[in-house]
DNA sequence: AAGAAAGCCTATAAAATAAATAGGGTTTAT
DNA sequence: ATAAACCCTATTTATTTTATAGGCTTTCTT
């Protein structure tokens, strides 16, 4: 399952999407909207626009607006900076990739081995779903 | 990710698996295999066999056995089992099914729509893959 | 120039979940 | 009768997630 932190960015996202005609949205009115901490929201906002994803203006009239193209936000790129990997196993993470303790020959280890597989196929999936797809679907 | 019950479940069946052969395998064995607690591994076991996965036999020269074919052991089970929903969002769940409290409109939501995608789409990956090919790529 | 509005940044606290441990109970082979 | 092994439930510990806090900096307006 995804983290709050992931579901709140999709809800960000979607939101600064749907409200890309105005030159910027504040925190404050996404976080109202869904009922959600205003200052837990501005966390992941920060986020998302040191990954490059939102654009900010600081000060009085400031506030966040979406500097890709929604084409280009698969769910993949949200998932992982907020959850991290995508793979199922850390021995097969491409991202954030580590040995399992318990393994004792990667080399030769068929829950690895499938897991990779796994890991391709649910690639395919989340990087095809952008966030266009959640914005024609609202 | 997998959690360790999960993780370590998969290695145990694995265990399993390859040691259909023999009538029983003690707990112990599995745990020294993989450097497990012992005990950890028992309450996955226990788990496992309510299940209808394993089958147990008590008291001395006892342990556990498969009770199902490798290839009728799905991934999708296994994790629903002991990490519960696949879906990546309660609301999207078919066995562990939840409302999400931010959302306003569960049949407007675009997220959920695509998330309803993307859990179609993903268990088809994880009902497909089985045990068996796990112990076929060891 | 001053004040208020808004994002920026880092740290800490609280809550929830996952992982591990504990210990006695029951069954069965010898 | 004893020891080996699984059965069951509860508790503790560790880790991660979620939320809060508070001051800093930037920018607009007057």
């Amino acid at each position: 399952m995804l983290s709050k932190k992931t579901k709140y960015a999709l809800h960000a996202l979607t939101y600064l999407g749907k409200h890309r005609d105005t030159k910027t949205v504040l925190i404050h009115d996404i976080a109202e909207e869904h009922g959600i901490s205003h200052k837990f929201l501005e966390n992941i906002l920060l986020e998302l626009k040191k990954a490059g994803l939102l654009g900010s203006k600081k000060g009085k009239g400031g506030g966040y607006y979406l500097i890709k193209e929604p084409k280009d936000i698969p769910l993949s790129k949200v998932i992982r900076l907020l959850d991290g990997p995508i793979a199922l196993l850390p021995c097969v993470s491409i991202n954030y990739y580590e040995p399992c303790a318990e393994c004792k020959s990667e080399a030769s280890c068929g829950i690895k081995k499938v897991m990779a597989q796994v890991r391709d196929e649910t690639l395919k999936i989340l990087e095809n779903k952008t966030l266009d797809d959640i914005l024609t679907n609202e």
